[in-house]
DNA sequence: ACCTGAACACCGTTCAAGT
DNA sequence: ACCTGAACACCGTTCAAGT
């Protein structure tokens, strides 16, 4: 399977000008539009150039194929989540362990819940392209973050804390996502906000 | 009412039928093979039926579309890793609670990275058409399975206990996805092994 | 009755030709 | 310098024509 460098997945035009500037942005909201109305199977580059009001060929300009305008929409999906990770963990600082990982559950919940259709439709795109390296530095980073907020708790006494906040952003992240790409009814949702919370609280308190 | 069908009808050794038996097999396995080899972008109907030895007519007879190919697999290895669980709820019957959660996360695990090679290239597939619902089916199965075992062990006592059993299937299931397709590194599976089922012991043993 | 593969509609991508 | 869209290679799927 061949990897593509992150290289050949940026935008290959810098927009300088106002006017590039807002044609990519007519293309990146095209393109979510046709994702949410005509789903990922015909979401194709004729229609997104169409919808955006632009040739194929002016979007081959901005873009060099289809993957680096979906990687674009992935990564801004997941820069959104990021920040809204990381307002989060200055808000736990210096809290408790169990405090930590329960409000770590809650955050990743809310914000995975807020807008649940686009964040439905971006993962949809996941399994299109390769996803696997945003994916992975993604979980890696919510584990560097998690294990500097475990070391810095009160009562913090873990053997391998990296360890620990590896497993703690593997089972949000993990859950999270297989319940709402496979399972997603209001019933299970919620059983996943009252329990998730619990998961994580029990483990970090069991191990510390 | 039953009338006797034509099928009754003919002759009782009927080669036709041993020959199309056959031919599915080539082309499932011509499947694996081409996905293995070329990736899941280059497995193409042309090259499994290619390698299948059959022509593109033969195969659109067998299977309606490409995705009734993709989900023939899907279900394959569904069954075995739905097998395995059993035999190992099997094992797992009148343990303590904590027992039995180790238990299942560390089955799910010896499973999943059993063939590795085989599971995330049939993983990759998931994505290329819709997988929701096989994949909601198996996590529903996965949890009325725990959610038995946990009722019958000596020491259960839970408040919800259909629930308790959905998170710790979502937990398992989707933290071995996750770190499977993101960051399958070997000190990540590493971690994974040994923290999981940690995990999981102190989340039954805290809701208990 | 069953298999074949040219043909069709559509896709992602390119590039000579315009402005 | 930048945009256009016909053209190209390839895809999934069909169906008239073979055996």
């Amino acid at each position: 399977m061949n990897r593509l460098g992150p290289t050949l997945l940026k935008p290959r035009k810098a927009p300088k000008q106002t006017r590039s500037a807002a044609t990519i942005e007519a293309i990146h909201t095209a393109t979510i539009q046709v994702l949410l109305a005509e789903g990922v199977a015909r979401l194709t580059t004729t229609r997104v150039a169409e919808r955006a009001g632009v040739s194929i060929g002016t979007m081959y300009q901005y873009y060099p194929h289809k993957q680096a305008l979906l990687f674009a929409i992935v990564e801004q999906q997941l820069e959104t989540v990021t920040a809204f990770m990381l307002a989060a963990a200055d808000r736990l600082r210096g809290r408790h362990v169990g405090d930590v990982a329960e409000g770590l559950a809650t955050a990743w919940l809310d914000v995975k819940t807020s807008d649940s259709q686009a964040f439905r439709a971006i993962y949809s795109i996941a399994a299109e392209f390769d996803l696997a390296e945003g994916m992975g530095r993604a979980l890696k980073h919510m584990a560097e973050v998690m294990s500097q907020l475990l070391a810095a708790a009160p009562d913090a006494n873990f053997e391998d804390c990296d360890a620990v906040a590896f497993m703690l952003a593997s089972m949000i992240g993990g859950s999270v996502r297989t319940v709402m790409d496979a399972a997603a009814s209001e019933e299970n949702l919620m059983r996943l906000r009252r329990e998730l919370p619990l998961a994580c609280r029990a483990y970090v308190t069991a191990v510390r």
